[in-house]
DNA sequence: ATGACTGTTCCGAACAGA
C-alpha cells in the first residue's frame, strides 16, 4: 500500500497535473491540502475516472482538504474534536477547512493543513500552536484507546523541525520568520515525544537539502532554497510497516507546478 | 534549463501563502 500527501495549492488549477501524477504514481491514498475550493467546485470526476473515491471539505477559496482513496473511504470526519477556530477580535470565530479523516484500507488517515502563523506576534501564531496542541491531545487519546491503532497524520505542518530543514537558518532567524521557532518545534516534536508518532519519510529522504516546499519567488526552486514542512506521522503499529518513502521532486518542476511536492510512503 | 510568484474573487486590487 502507498500513501501520499500533497499540498496542491488549488485543485482546480492543478487538476491536470494531479490526474497525470495519480495515473503514473500507483498510490492507493492521496491526502490533499489547499484545494482552495468549495465542495461544489471540486473536480470529483478527475478522481472518479481513475478509480478513486474522494471526500472533500472546503468552505471557500481558503484552505480546503481532501482524501482520495482506491482502497475504501469510510467513516469520513470533518474537523477533529475540539479543533480551534480562528476569531478576529470582535468578530465571530470561523472554523476553517483544515482537517478531514477517512479510514482507507484499514488505516485511519487525517489530511491536515496546519495554520500558517504568519508572524511571530500575529494572532495566527497562537492559533497555530493551539491547533497543534489539541490535535496532539486527540492523538494521545486515540492511541490510549487503541495502542495498535493504524493512524496516519499527514499533510502540510508548516513547521521546519530542524535547522537543516530550511536552506539558511540564519536567514530565518535574522528576519524573525515563522516555522523555525522553539514553540512551533515543541508543538511538532510533542507528537513524537509525547504521543509516540514517527516521522516515517525522513529516514528515506536524508539528503542534506531534501525539501518539500519552495517559495515561488526569488528563484527559490532553481537555487534549491526550500523547506521541509510536509510530513507523514504514523502511529507505532503503522510505522513498523513502512518499507520506503520518497519526495517526488519532478512535481515541483515545469509550468503549473504547486509550490509543494508529493510525499509518498510505502507500507507492506 | 528546474527560471525570475501564484491563485481566487468576480474584473482589478486585495488577500493569502511561508
Amino acid at each position: 500500500m502507498r500513501i501520499a500527501t500533497w499540498n496542491v495549492n488549488s485543485i482546480r488549477a492543478r487538476a491536470d497535473r494531479v490526474e497525470a501524477w495519480l495515473d503514473r504514481s500507483d498510490v492507493d491514498v492521496l491526502a490533499i491540502q489547499e484545494t482552495k475550493a468549495k465542495d461544489e467546485n471540486f473536480p470529483f470526476t478527475v478522481f472518479e475516472r481513475l478509480g478513486y473515491d474522494v471526500a472533500h471539505f472546503g468552505l471557500n477559496q481558503w484552505n480546503g482538504v481532501a482524501i482520495a482513496s482506491r482502497v475504501g473511504l469510510d467513516d469520513v470526519e470533518r474537523t477533529f474534536p475540539g479543533q480551534p477556530a480562528f476569531g478576529k477580535p470582535g468578530k465571530e470565530e470561523i472554523q476553517e477547512a483544515r482537517a478531514i479523516a477517512a479510514t482507507c484500507g484499514g488505516v485511519r488517515v487525517w489530511s491536515l493543513y496546519v495554520p500558517n502563523g504568519r508572524g511571530l506576534d500575529d494572532p495566527h501564531m497562537a492559533y497555530k500552536l493551539e491547533w497543534l496542541k489539541v490535535l496532539r491531545e486527540n492523538t494521545q487519546k486515540w492511541l490510549a484507546e487503541d495502542p495498535e491503532a493504524q493512524l496516519a497524520l499527514v499533510g502540510d505542518w508548516n513547521v521546519a523541525p530542524q535547522d537543516d530543514d530550511v536552506w539558511d537558518i540564519d536567514f530565518f532567524r535574522e528576519n524573525q520568520m515563522t516555522h523555525v521557532t522553539e514553540p512551533e518545534r515543541a508543538a511538532f516534536s510533542s507528537f513524537m515525544q509525547d504521543a509516540g508518532m514517527t516521522d516515517v519519510a525522513r529516514p528515506y529522504t536524508q539528503g542534506e537539502k531534501d525539501y518539500t516546499y519552495w517559495d515561488y519567488t526569488s528563484l527559490r526552486f532553481p537555487k534549491n532554497e526550500g523547506m521541509r514542512i510536509d510530513f507523514q506521522l504514523y502511529s507505532p503499529a503503522l510505522a513498523e510497516r513502512v518499507t520506503g518513502a520518497r519526495y517526488d521532486r519532478e512535481e515541483r518542476k515545469g509550468k503549473g507546478a504547486s509550490d509543494h511536492l508529493p510525499v509518498v510512503v510505502e507500507i507492506e
